[in-house]
Formats: structure tokens, C-alpha cells, sequence
DNA sequence: GATGCGTTCATACGTATGATTGAAACAAGC
DNA sequence: GCTTGTTTCAATCATACGTATGAACGCATC
């Protein structure tokens, strides 16, 4: 085999995680496929929770580090004003994008995975998922704050989640349907302008009108 | 027991399905559940596939059927010219919103199986829950068309993408943030209104300029 | 060439799975 | 009160699962 059995098997879990999810998945079609024991799963994770945990981390890490590394560089140079809306955006988003075409066909699998990962598992390892991503998400929080000040906490919070949303669902979902519609292929780098347009629009968007009702005292 | 073993049988596999994952819930936990014998899913539905196509068209049916019914309104309303960009988008995000408070507690563990779904089971699986959606999507797709005649279809589909991402996203996490950050608590249709002003914002962006190539992605 | 060590292997364990069976319980019609 | 059709039940099926074990292998170092 050309390399390790460990990354063979990472590389295939990765894969079929993406593909059939992580519980419709057994140890058994992994190692087949990744031509090694049953047994070498265990030997080299200890458990099939903690291969997945391995399969996550080796990608997320990186695209994590970057986002940070692109953040500190839009904060550099905005020096005290506000950083640049896309510019925050487009440092969040850019990374797992990027990866996708560094990492060749293996990291489009990851990237499905990573969409599912957000659904699948138990309510602790969704957790520990989020856990891992909470400093980042606190970073650009901030950054974000900064960069739309007329947005309080609450509406700042949602739009995050639309904006991880549709990032989320569009590495889950973009692979298939750039493989259907013709019509609708694009370069992974013209996705990500697209979203970061998009996200940024939303963003922006106006300040949600007073609604009467407003009975939340505690702000 | 109040109702029918098959009424109580949906309710509990929505709710599990939810909550855990189709692949990681046995039919043995939602029979426990349902004080119902293991055989009776198989008696009711056939399989377990079945029941989760039943779990799903139960719900899915009336709300993409207010979905279109809406959409119609706001078409008769605009008449040969135009419908509102918010109206349209509102016609299609805000069902499920509405159902959620219609449904109370049950319904809310059927959207967030609704945003795993897309994630979950087969490729085969998912072709057919597209299917089911591609009537309604069509409807909108040519709504928005005339609502945004700037996009092409390349990007309309795109962004509706990242819209139907949103939405998935916010249903399926919406729940936990809600109940983990008090601040972020909100009701039901005021998160709806956020999301209609972000997709809105979003899908109106100004078209992505034709960048050439650009190779310089990470500065 | 024996020793030690990291890796891989065939194989087995106990358990859980989705599905099936045939009998029992039930309800309704006559 | 028997009949008929529907629903529920305990019990069982074959199969698949994640994990564990201990022997074999590859290959350095001495």
C-alpha cells in the first residue's frame, strides 16, 4: 500500500462519514475498503467515536488556524477602525474552501462530513465540536461587532448562525448539485465569492423594525 | 393508551429521529417508548425507511402545500408585475415557523429532523425527499426570477442554496442555542422575521462582478 | 540470528439490530 | 355467539455491529 494504514483508514472514514453518516457506517466497510484489519481501527484510535473525533480534528484544525491567521490580518489593517464587513466574512469562510481545493477530492468528502457533523452524533459530541470551534466563534464575534455596531447581541447571534448555516449546507449539498445542474457549476472559488456576497448582504441587512412587543426586560 | 399505536409510533420516531439520527435510533427504543410492540412498526409501516418517509410526509405535505398556496397569494397580488422580493421569500420560509407553534412541542422535534434529513440516510433517500420538494422549489425558483431578474439562474440557484441552508440550519440548531443562551431567546416568528430580512438582503446582493479568474485566493 | 517493538492479522465474543412468525386479543356485524 | 378482519403480542430469525484477544509478521538493533 502506498501509505500509512492509519491515514489510509482516516481517509476512507472520512469518505463514507461523508457519504452514509457517521452511524450508517461500519468499521467493517471502512477497513475493506481501506484494505486493513477490523482490528486496526481500534489499534490505532481505540474506538470508532474517537476515529471520527481524529478524522475531524486533522482538517478542522488547520481551517481553523487559518481563519484566526486571516482575522488577525483584517484586524491588523483595519488598525483601530472597524474592520471591513466582507473582509471579516470572507476570513470565516475562505478556509474550508481554499482546503477543499489543496486537499483535492479528499477534502470535498470532508467537507460533506463536516456539513452532516452538525446534525449527526449525540448532543455531547455536538459539544465537544463546538467547544473546539467556540474561540474562533468568539473571535469573529467580536470582529463582526464591531464591523456592524447597530446589530445588538441577539441579532448578531442569529445572523452567525444563518451565515454558519449556509456554509454548512452548501459543502453538504454544493457537490451534488454542481454534478446534477450543469448549469449551476461553478469553481469552488466563485462559491465562495457567491457566499461571501450573500452572507455579507445578510449581514448588513437593516436592523429588524422595533416590533411593540419587544417584552424582554432583561436587555 | 390516548391514540392510535401508529399516531403514537410517528410521534416518538419524529422525536428520536430528531434527536438522535435515523441510523443511531432502534426501532426497539421509539417501540419501548411508544408502549408498542416491536413488530408493530413493521405491521403499520413495513420498515423503518417507511416509517420515516411517513414521519416525514405527515408534516412535510401541509407545509409545502401553505407554502405554494401562500406563494399564490402573493402572485395574485402582484399581479403582471413583479412580487416583492420579502414576500416571496417570507411565503416559503415562514410554514414551518408557523407550524412549529401549531404543532407545540412535537412539531419542533419534526424540524430539526426536517434540517438533518438533508444530511442523513442514502443518496436514494435524499432523491426522494428532493423529489417531493421539487414542485414547490420550482414554483419559487421561477418567483424569484421575476422577483431578481438581475441573477442569472447560476446564481439564483446558488443563493437559494445558501437560503434553504439558513433555514435548515437555524431549525435544526435553532432549538439548542434558544435554550442554551437566554440572550439569544426569541420567539419563533420573530427569528422567522430575522431570517426573511437576512435571505432577502441576501438574495437582492449586488450581482458578483466578472471577476477573471483571480488566482491570488489567499492573499 | 536472537531480541524487542510496533503493527497487522484471523477469529471470536457478546450484544443489538430489523424483520418475521403464529398465536392471542380485540372489535364489529350478523 | 359465532365469524371475520384487524391489531397486538412474545418469541425467534439471521445478520451485523463494535470491540477484544492473542498469535503472526516486519524489521530494526544488537
Amino acid at each position: 500500500m502506498a501509505i500509512d494504514t492509519r491515514d489510509r483508514i482516516l481517509d476512507v472514514a472520512e469518505r463514507m462519514f461523508g457519504e452514509r453518516g457517521f452511524a450508517a457506517t461500519s468499521l467493517r466497510e471502512i477497513t475493506a475498503e481501506a484494505g486493513a484489519n477490523v482490528a486496526s481501527v481500534n489499534y490505532h484510535f481505540g474506538s470508532k467515536e474517537a476515529l471520527l473525533t481524529e478524522v475531524l480534528e486533522r482538517r478542522l484544525k488547520p481551517i481553523n488556524a487559518r481563519r484566526l491567521q486571516l482575522l488577525d490580518g483584517v484586524e491588523a489593517a483595519a488598525g483601530s477602525g472597524p474592520p471591513p464587513l466582507d473582509a471579516v466574512i470572507r476570513a470565516f469562510l475562505a478556509p474550508p474552501f481554499h482546503m477543499q481545493r489543496v486537499w483535492g477530492e479528499q477534502g470535498q468528502g470532508f467537507l460533506r462530513l463536516v456539513g452532516r457533523i452538525h446534525a449527526e452524533t449525540n448532543e455531547e459530541f455536538r459539544a465537544t465540536f463546538v467547544k473546539q470551534f467556540n474561540v474562533v466563534l468568539q473571535r469573529f464575534t467580536t470582529a463582526l461587532h464591531r464591523a456592524l455596531p447597530q446589530l445588538d447581541e441577539s441579532d448578531l447571534s442569529w445572523r452567525m448562525l444563518f451565515m454558519v448555516g449556509s456554509m454548512a449546507f452548501t459543502m453538504s449539498w454544493g457537490p451534488t448539485l454542481v454534478s446534477r445542474e450543469s448549469g449551476a457549476a461553478r469553481d469552488p472559488e466563485e462559491v465562495l465569492e457567491s457566499l461571501v456576497l450573500y452572507a455579507a448582504a445578510g449581514m448588513a441587512a437593516p436592523v429588524p423594525v422595533g416590533v411593540p412587543v419587544l417584552a424582554t426586560a432583561g436587555r
